[in-house]
DNA sequence: GGCGTTATTGAACGTTCGTCAATAGAGTGT
DNA sequence: ACACTCTATTGACGAACGTTCAATAACGCC
């Protein structure tokens, strides 16, 4: 009854499973919650092929982060176009349609590039800025936003700001609309930057 | 030559020891990564004496960010009064000061609180609401927020605008002073409530 | 159908968390 | 000073976990 048959694959596609399957277990809880028993187990594989492929835990955990920033960061694009609000919508508009859509996968992702080591955090910074520099590298942009230390950093707290907003209201909306949300992160950049002046 | 004369202290002296030692380690490195086997001989203790004050690794990691969270909470008081925008100004003023002092420290409870488990996520969330309502008790305060579940909505957000801001100011301060940090923090709420009306 | 490459395994090792009965320090009464 | 009690403290033990590596077997190729 044991099926001790091993199926062997093609390196990219046993690398394709695991890492779906670390996105799927991510989603639910931490990884250091999760033993390489468990998710070896769980993968129908030995846990000495974890090793083989990810090198350690920890390696492992870097990929699949990498993995879930690198599906954020794809699935955001903004349109190509000149006008920089309505490119700044555009981006939002898509980036809270994937947070619903990736509700507890994102939240693991931002909770592991939080908790996780130097080299997780920085896996997700550079998203991160991947994402602000796409929406912000249009001609007439300079208009909106003088390049200053100070509005340097009241973007980045704008984004953190977007981030800690969009997943409370993924928890409980209460009675505020997809729409009204989207609205209030948009105008909330301006409205930062124009105390910042 | 080993110093194997235990020393046994009252039950509030050595919890309140090992409290201070987590905090200290807390300050280099996230808690897990310190194994007890480090933290009892730094404390000249035993293992087991650990797990008879805290029951639990994780029982020793709740104690110590719920101090972190004590200490946080005390030293901000805003002070008596009743015109809620210098009391914002006075509270916000506070926490940068504290801040600043406690650079380290605080960022290892804002990184402990942000990955850890649900538990001590919970008592910073408290530590959080605490320092919020603090504020914003003031008799006329109506006149600038009404409750609405938006403006809940973006408050919750100004506070993760304003710690992000914080800390990254303190990693790099950018040639921003310390009364410009404060400014924008603090007029970063008016400016962003006005938005959500 | 045999062969070589290499994806895959499973047992073994060191480390760390957590438990528990045994031990000894400090105060108390005589 | 001494014995006695209470309980703070210990250290050895077991289980679980991450990690390593020589052995194994599945698949493509001739």
């Amino acid at each position: 009854m044991t099926a001790t048959t091993r199926t062997r694959l093609s390196p990219d596609e046993r690398r394709e499973q695991l890492l779906e399957l670390g996105l799927r277990l991510f989603a639910g809880s931490s990884i250091d919650e999760i033993s390489i028993d468990r998710l070896s187990e769980e993968a129908g594989i030995s846990r000495g092929l974890l090793y083989h492929y990810f090198g350690s835990k920890q390696g492992f955990r870097e990929a699949v982060v990498q993995r879930a920033a690198d599906d954020l960061v794809a699935q955001t694009a903004p349109p190509e176009g000149d006008d920089p609000i309505a490119k700044l919508l555009a981006s939002l508009t898509a980036y809270v349609d994937y947070v619903i859509a990736n509700h507890q996968g994102y939240r693991s992702l931002v909770l592991a590039a939080a908790g996780g080591n130097e080299a997780v955090r920085a896996i997700y910074e550079r998203a991160r800025t991947r994402m602000i520099d796409r929406t912000f590298e249009t001609p007439g942009v300079e208009a909106l936003l003088v390049d200053t230390p100070r509005t340097r950093l009241v973007v980045r707290g704008w984004v953190a700001f977007v981030e800690d907003t969009v997943l409370t209201w993924c928890d409980d909306a209460n009675g505020v609309t997809r729409d009204e949300l989207v609205q209030i992160v948009t105008d909330a950049l301006p409205a930062l930057v124009g105390t910042a002046d």
